[in-house]
DNA sequence: GCAATATGATTAACATGTTAAATTGTTTGG
DNA sequence: CCAAACAATTTAACATGTTAATCATATTGC
């Protein structure tokens, strides 16, 4: 007994103008519920070993490199400041991650992996693999790339695009 | 002076394990690196109107239709309850919509948009409407589309897949 | 009719996203 | 050398994501 909602045409946007997009087609929307549909897959084996999506994609960059700094660890596993900070500071205390300063700034940190993280990743990669290569049968291997290049394509091509509005909006 | 990210090959995943997917290029990194490059032009005038991205997608959904209840609304704007929750707190206060109780099931709830939400509306969407336009001037229309069409096979897709680990993951 | 169960919505509790401010350390111009 | 400007990181404050628990109402089975 489902009320009023989607499948109509029940539009009433006041004026006559068009009733812009369809919403569940917009293409945050796309883009945001097909990463729900990846990641529904991979956060049960991550949660069952204690990560969260985040604290994996901090432990998953490191373990592919011996030492980084915090902020180029923010880029690379694409999180804001804040939220890393906390993060490694709870990665730290579960002995996941190390931190040192570095000698020639003081204000620098560098994050590295412990033998526990990586023993961490190990007993997860594997997981992860498997449902990425069931991902990739299913959808195919050529269509798969084929979105990569054109989520980086677009990408790329938003980046180049100028953000309106950012600097001086006075006369709004 | 940029350290020993990136770049280069210093894998030591320990074993001689492959060391898994380049991690930049996983596919829920490349979905929300590419979600974020979108959302980026849209966020300046939404925050410019008060309105988070959120806050945005609820409006952006009842201002099509009369009404709505609350569970529903959940599906269409893509939020769990909680958050949907407090948000609609939130925007009835601001009388941005109402609410009213279904008088044959006193736990349902419907909302609607009022007249001041849709004049808010009507306010960002000539904006949302040049971004997007001029996205797909950038990107190419048919390619967004054939992008478009891409996610949702990809969504579909992975619906189908069965979610493994996530009943009964006992002898982990 | 009523206890047991199920359902819609909210609240609770904690992790993260997000912007601004504070902290600490470094560099620079005089 | 030192005050001012700058830079890396953290903290603060608040909104949202996320799971579990709660609350109120409905439904069901007896």
């Amino acid at each position: 007994m489902r009320p009023k909602a989607s499948s109509g045409d029940g539009r009433k946007t006041a004026a006559g103008q068009a009733p812009m997009r369809e919403f569940s087609r917009s293409l945050p929307m796309s883009l945001m519920r097909a990463r729900e549909a990846v990641m529904r897959h991979f956060r049960p084996s991550l949660r069952a070993h204690g990560l969260t999506e985040q604290q994996w994609r901090i432990l998953r960059a490191l373990s592919a490199i011996d030492s980084i700094e915090v902020t180029d660890l923010a880029h690379v596993a694409y999180l804001l400041g804040p939220s890393l900070s906390r993060i490694l500071r709870d990665l730290e205390s579960r002995r996941l991650i190390e931190r040192k300063t570095v000698k020639s700034d003081l204000r620098r940190g560098t994050v590295s992996i412990t033998a526990k993280g990586l023993k961490l990743i190990e007993a997860v990669a594997p997981h992860s693999e498997a449902i990425y290569a069931e991902m990739t049968k299913r959808y195919g291997a050529q269509k798969l790339a084929d979105l990569q290049d054109m989520l980086h394509l677009l990408e790329s091509c938003l980046l180049a695009m100028p953000v309106r509005g950012d600097e001086a909006a006075d006369d709004e």
